[in-house]
DNA sequence: TTGCGTGCAAAGGTTTTGCATGGCA
DNA sequence: TGCCATGCAAAACCTTTGCACGCAA
């Protein structure tokens, strides 16, 4: 078992994670965020937490069709994001977590004629939110 | 109006399109295979080419999660892919066009409930097929 | 002949990696 | 003190772009 530090980069990073729950952001966004205010991180060590804090679960990375970085997303509920679909504004970015009863009928359906079994951690659906559609 | 020529970059391109229908492949794969087969076409040929039959409807383009590389993917029917959802797998990386009914129920539900607007053509439902399931 | 497509080279951006140093436990 | 994490620098990728030339129409 190998130990773990706190230290005062680490935590700048989940800070900011914390501070944009629900949200989309790249490794430039927090880097740019937290050199802005004052520290002063390198590169490699925001791409080492967030790889770190993917493997350990508690954030979600995922790839977007029009932006050419990897995009990071991070939950207070994150434990239980692997058993539910998520849907993501294409404009803001906002994640919203779906209810499973919403897609059980579907996904057997899917499963019945198909024969594919979904992974509910890793689909996102893409549309459009709320606020979104009314600009 | 824009003028089109055919060229033998360009068919070759298209030709490794048509044999690669419904499943992923990237620019580097298209590269390799053409370039290892005896023609030698530049990257930014592949590329060129790429943005274009995406702009004409032609091509899909996507990004995954572990792919570090953007992915195409192309399909005979492609006329219609912007109207349904589809379901692809996330190991052999073939791609399976769904029918709409079978999620039309779940979207009315994720419209109602959450405000959410589905964008079919962008959606991608994230699992394994048949056949990589029973490896 | 016209002008579109290609090849070449260079550049920009993201992400990874090796290594020495610094700091947490 | 021991060992993990960081910073730094370099490198590996993917992708885009400018420019001159070749080739399809």
């Amino acid at each position: 078992m190998k130990a773990e530090y706190k230290t005062k980069p680490r935590n700048a990073i989940i800070e900011y994670l914390k501070e944009h729950a629900d949200t989309r952001f790249t490794a430039r966004d927090i880097l740019n965020a937290i050199n802005s205010g004052g520290e002063e991180l390198d590169r490699s060590t925001i791409y080492r937490n967030l790889e770190r804090l993917c493997k350990e679960g508690e954030l979600v990375k995922y790839k977007e069709r029009d932006i050419n970085a990897a995009c990071y997303q991070y939950s207070e509920n994150h434990g239980s994001c692997h058993k539910h679909m998520h849907a993501r504004c294409m404009q803001c970015g906002k994640v919203i977590h779906l209810e499973n009863e919403i897609l059980r009928e579907a996904s057997q359906k899917i499963q019945s004629e198909y024969g594919f079994d979904i992974d509910y951690g890793k689909t996102v659906i893409v549309g459009t939110c709320n606020k979104c559609r009314e600009k």
